[in-house]
RNA sequence: GGCUCGAUAGCUCAGUCGGUAGAGCAAAGGACUGAAAAUCCUUGUGUCGGCGGUUCGAUUCCGUCUCGAGCCA
C-alpha cells in the first residue's frame, strides 16, 4: 500500500508550519486538505500558505477553482487520489494537511460517492418542497424509504434529509444499502498526526489571527470579491467571508463583524476537534503558542509508520 | 458629607407578594458518506455582594458595611 502522511488539527493550531518542517525531513510533496483553499482569491481569510512560505515545496489542491464555482468532497476525493498516485510515481511521499475532516476521510477510506451524482434539479425540487411542506413531511418520506437512515438524521437537519432522498431518487438505492456495500477499509498506509493545543490558548491564537488577517487586508479581499458579484456563491460561505460581507454592505458594525468572525472560528475549531476525535484514528501531539512542537517524536512516529524510507537529514 | 437607584450564571438582565432561582448571548458535549469553513442536536453553568436581625425558613423583609451609577451640597 502507498504511504500517506496526514496532518490534521483545528484552525490556527500551526498545521502549515509543521507541514513545511516535515517536508524538509522527507522527500515529500504537500496536498492541501482544505475545502476553501481550493478557491482562487480567497487567500487571507482562508489562511492560505504564501509562495514564500512554501519554501519551494510543491503544493496541490490550492487555487484550482474560481470563486463562483462549486466544489465537493467527491471531486476532492478523485483529484487527490490522482495526486497521491503521481507523487508516488515520483518516489516521493504525499503529506496531506488540512482541517476538512470529511474530505480527508473520503480520500483515506473507500468512500464511494461515484454512483450517486448530485442532481441540482432534484435538489431544487426538494428544497421547494421543504419550503412548502416543511421538514417533517420530507422526514416522514425518508422514514418510509429508509427507516435505518432516518433514525440517524434529525428531522431539522434538512440538508441531510434532502441528500438522502436525492440519492434514492437518482440511484434507486437507499443510503443504508450504499453503506452496506462499503467496507470502510483504508486505501493507503496512512499515519495521521493530530496537532492539539490547550483550548484557551487556541482561542487566543484564533482571536489574534483574525486581527492579523484584518491588518493584512482581509476587508479589502472580501470587498474585492463582493464587488465581483460572488456574494451568494459557495465560496462566500467560508468563515472570514460570510461575516465580513455584511460589514462591506454597511449592514453591520465593524466590531460586530470581527467579533462574529472570531466566534465562528472558535466554534469551527471545536467542531473540528469533535470530528477528528471521533471519526479518525489519530496520533495526537500537544503544541503551544511558543511553537513548542515535539517535532522529533513526530518524525519518529512517521518513520515507524511508513513502509519506505523517504527521510533526508533535516 | 446627604439622598436615590443598583449589586443574581462568564456577560446583559429577569424573578421570587418569604419555601435556596431563569432567559438571551457566550461556553461545553455530540452527529455527520457529493454544500462539511456547510447543516443539525443536546446541556448546564450560581455561597442570588459581605456581616448581622426578624422568621420554622431569607436571595426576597429590616439594619449595617463594601463597591458602582446618578442627583444635591
Amino acid at each position: 500500500m502507498k504511504n500517506v502522511i496526514v496532518i490534521v488539527g483545528p484552525t490556527a493550531v500551526g498545521k502549515t508550519k509543521l507541514s513545511i518542517d516535515l517536508a524538509k525531513c522527507f522527500h515529500a510533496e504537500i496536498i492541501s486538505g482544505d475545502s476553501m483553499q481550493v478557491y482562487k482569491g480567497l487567500d487571507i481569510g482562508t489562511g492560505k500558505i504564501t509562495e514564500q512560505e512554501k519554501n519551494g515545496i510543491p503544493h496541490f489542491m490550492l487555487d484550482i477553482k474560481e470563486p463562483d464555482e462549486s466544489f465537493s468532497a467527491a471531486e476532492y476525493q478523485t483529484l487527490v487520489q490522482k495526486h497521491i498516485e503521481k507523487i508516488n510515481d515520483r518516489e516521493k511521499v504525499p503529506i496531506l494537511v488540512g482541517g476538512s475532516g470529511l474530505y480527508i476521510q473520503s480520500v483515506l477510506y473507500d468512500y464511494n460517492f461515484n454512483n450517486r451524482k448530485r442532481d441540482n434539479q432534484k435538489t431544487k425540487k426538494l428544497e421547494q418542497r421543504l419550503q412548502a411542506e416543511g421538514n417533517q413531511a420530507l422526514y416522514e418520506e425518508l422514514k418510509q424509504i429508509d427507516h435505518e437512515q432516518a433514525k440517524k438524521i434529525h428531522p431539522n437537519n434538512y440538508r441531510r434529509v434532502i441528500r438522502a432522498l436525492e440519492i434514492y431518487e437518482t440511484t434507486g438505492l437507499t443510503m443504508t444499502e450504499i453503506h452496506q456495500q462499503q467496507k470502510n477499509s483504508p486505501r493507503y498506509n496512512h499515519i495521521i498526526i493530530g496537532l492539539e493545543m490547550d483550548r484557551k490558548t487556541l482561542y487566543n491564537q484564533i482571536n489574534k489571527r483574525v486581527d492579523q488577517m484584518v491588518a493584512e487586508g482581509l476587508i479589502e479581499e472580501v470587498t474585492f470579491l463582493y464587488n465581483k458579484g460572488y456574494e451568494n456563491c459557495q465560496s462566500m460561505k467560508a468563515i472570514g467571508y460570510k461575516e465580513i460581507i455584511p460589514y462591506v454592505k454597511g449592514e453591520v458594525d465593524f466590531n460586530i463583524a470581527v467579533e462574529t468572525l472570531k466566534r465562528n472560528s472558535r466554534r469551527y475549531a471545536k467542531r473540528q476537534y469533535t470530528w477528528f476525535k471521533n471519526q479518525l484514528d489519530i496520533e495526537w501531539f500537544q503544541t503551544d503558542i511558543y511553537n513548542n512542537t515535539p517535532f522529533q517524536s513526530i518524525v519518529h512516529t512517521i518513520e515507524n509508520a511508513i513502509t519506505k524510507k523517504y527521510s533526508i537529514p533535516c
